[in-house]
DNA sequence: ATTATTTTATTATTTAATTAGAATAAAAAT
DNA sequence: ATTTTTATTCTAATTAAATAATAAAATAAT
């Protein structure tokens, strides 16, 4: 899809503030009120904007604890791969998983309450699945950005 | 703050989808609407709920080019570190960076258009940056799972 | 230049968010 | 045990926003 620059600077905007009103963002954005609902529905349409959500603050929820895993898998065969990834996925400790080049073949953020419950976690669930050779876990020890916002 | 088994439901309801309305969120919850509409905005008021943002599909923006990069630093002192925190912060391309412990000082996760853009993200922004030691691109070849949705 | 297509604006309608006030239930104090 | 306070819920009313319908303007295609 062809986007201009309104359709780029509200992109911005529902980014950061997606309760943002239609009327709101028309007035920043020199529109009437239906152009920008039409490009919003647009941009839904399109499967540009996928969903909106309510972000939480971990600490308040006793997931402050996070770490990075590396993972490398025994073998890899595409059953392996296959296996692994639909398993990792129902843990719902792994808000993460990313398969990727290089030394090892995932990397999981992994959001618990404290070490303990990351050790409870590694021992009964991540170290019981299939085919995994190898883990290496980076322990998070500051936050220094965390966006899910895309600058156009 | 005591969250009962209600708000968590609430809260994982949000997370899905912060669109739904307080009246299907009262459906389903089997509350009235207000009961509803007062707990959001507690855990609103208490900063449980932080925002409230639109997601977009990467791939259809010119960012599926995901890059998880491993950066340590020449030294340690706090205003080395301080000092790449701001730089880095500000470069667009990075979404994510977290201080960790381990072999590297900080894990970032960066989305670009393709590896042409990447190249051209570390010669011109990324490597310029002051007391930066080594650097180590690792590549996102696929994704398992990408939620921003902690279970409750 | 003329027609077709898309985008925008105005107005009307529907739907949802918010507020007000009363009722209930839980917690603290006497 | 009983009153007082506090918090949470409900119903109903109000305010505000989202959506739909229609018309006008702008853009692209012939």
């Amino acid at each position: 899809m062809i986007m201009d620059s309104t359709d780029k600077k509200l992109l911005e905007l529902l980014q950061k503030d997606a309760k943002m009103t239609t009327k709101a963002l028309a007035l920043t954005l020199n529109l009437s009120v239906t152009a920008v609902y039409e490009r919003i529905k647009k941009l839904e349409r399109e499967g540009i904007i996928t969903k909106y959500v309510a972000l939480l603050n971990r600490n308040t929820i006793q997931k402050g604890f996070v770490v990075f895993c590396h993972i490398k898998l025994i073998q890899h065969a595409k059953e392996y791969l296959t296996t692994f990834e639909r398993e990792v996925g129902k843990l719902t400790e792994v808000l993460e998983c990313f398969h990727v080049s290089g030394d090892y073949d995932y990397i999981l953020k992994i959001c618990v309450k404290d070490m303990e419950a990351y050790r409870e976690f590694m021992v009964t669930k991540l170290t019981t699945l299939q085919h995994i050779g190898s883990t290496h876990s980076t322990f998070m020890i500051g936050e220094v950005k965390n966006s899910t916002a895309f600058v156009l």
